[in-house]
DNA sequence: CGGTATCCAAAAGGATACTG
DNA sequence: CAGTATCCTTTTGGATACCG
């Protein structure tokens, strides 16, 4: 880790501290970890295979931010080979419920929104 | 407009079609304005001061996405110099309470958040 | 297995100048 | 005022190679 990382937190804290900890929670794979996480512990191999399509390096990334705010616990069993179990601290867990509710909002309004993008783009398309 | 954008849309939802809704809701300005607008109509550069360091072309850009979604009505009134209100549709005041709702959860958690931030960077300084 | 380090491509985002 | 167009910097994210 350099230096570069505690200067953006700083400058983002700086701007509206909870922010931060939003976007952490609210950003493309710290999603897709806590809605993951509610259903039960994962291995971090197994939690990669079941989210799909996120390489290791944004994973481990998402998974230490979202230990260091304390939402998700790592437990690194000292064994041959290693086996690292993460789960939802009671923190994490209110964090994931919400933010599934709101995905959950969301899936439940796709069809609204879909219409509304269709007609948004008829409208472009034409003249007016 | 050039093609990269209805790529990308293409691109993100072949992966996973809500998601791409839940990251225009979640993104660093559509969350900002979401929420300012749950208070009242508001005019572009009123928006802009309101939500402050936000550039012309982010503002902009966020807008048409959420306006395209359905979630924010733009009501451009022709006259001389040029007068634009953004307002919350019924579905975009449903998406915006929810966001408002994660927001305050946040704020009322920021504490516990910094506390086990603390925690974590001394663990990681001291030897273990 | 569960990472870290490095490099590179792509996307996000800001500053500026210009337009109706 | 409310944008659009352009250029440039910063950030994000993936691929690869390596380590305990």
């Amino acid at each position: 880790m350099d230096v570069s990382e505690a200067q953006k937190d700083a400058y983002a804290e700086g701007r509206c501290p909870y922010r931060l900890v939003l976007e952490h929670v609210t950003s493309r794979w710290g999603v897709l970890v806590l809605i993951q996480l509610l259903d039960r512990p994962y291995r971090f191999s197994e939690l990669r295979r079941a989210i799909g399509r996120v390489s290791e390096k944004m994973l481990t990334q998402t998974l230490q931010t979202l230990e260091r705010d304390g939402l998700v616990h790592r437990d690194a069993k000292p064994v041959i080979p290693p086996r690292v179990d993460y789960s939802l601290t009671p923190l994490g867990h209110e964090a994931a419920e919400q933010i599934r509710e709101l995905a959950l909002w969301t899936e439940r309004r796709m069809g609204q929104v879909s219409r509304a993008r269709e007609e948004y783009d008829t409208r472009k398309s034409a003249t007016g």
